[in-house]
DNA sequence: GCCAACGTTGGC
DNA sequence: GCCAACGTTGGC
């Protein structure tokens, strides 16, 4: 099993709606890199970090996982949507997006200042400078001390 | 709202 | 296939 951790602006899309939800496609996600970590690597069953980007404060809100494999993202087909994608078609899907279900809220958020004061997390790809990836792996000992941490 | 870092586009 | 111009992300 794989673990990952995956940025919503919590404006847009946050931990609250999706308990709320109980499950969401991750639509929307217009990166190649984020993209092929959807299709081609997230199974049924990894372990999400859940994580809330332009917000105050940003970090990891609580954990989801995979309850859906890739499948191509609707919106890329919608006239009407900002992520629409007019080179997209049925036949050749361009962009896919696997679905995600609530697990749990963290107690209190692990912020970004949280994760870069811990040492045995100071390789999270996601506290690499200029890192701006919105879906990607995390280990699954960075995984244990965050979920330890959020409570 | 600023802007650094990064990704994408398109002319050549 | 290079790379300048442009667009986006996301912390601050």
């Amino acid at each position: 099993m794989n673990h990952w951790l995956m940025k919503s602006e919590p404006d847009v899309f946050s931990i609250d709606q999706l308990a709320k939800d109980k499950t969401t496609w991750w639509e929307g996600v217009r990166n190649y890199q984020a993209r092929n970590y959807m299709m081609n690597d997230m199974k049924v069953g990894d372990l999400v970090l859940f994580y809330h980007s332009n917000a105050e404060p940003s970090g990891v809100a609580g954990i989801a996982k995979v309850s859906k494999v890739a499948e191509p993202d609707k919106l890329q087909f919608d006239k009407k949507s900002e992520y629409f994608d007019e080179k997209a078609t049925k036949d050749k899907p361009r962009w896919f997006c696997v679905e995600v279900q609530f697990v749990s809220k963290f107690k209190h958020i692990v912020s970004l200042q949280d994760l870069r004061e811990n040492p045995k997390l100071a390789d999270m790809m996601v506290l690499a400078k200029g890192s701006r990836l919105s879906v990607q792996p995390v280990e699954k000992k960075h995984f244990d001390i965050v979920s330890k941490l959020g409570g």
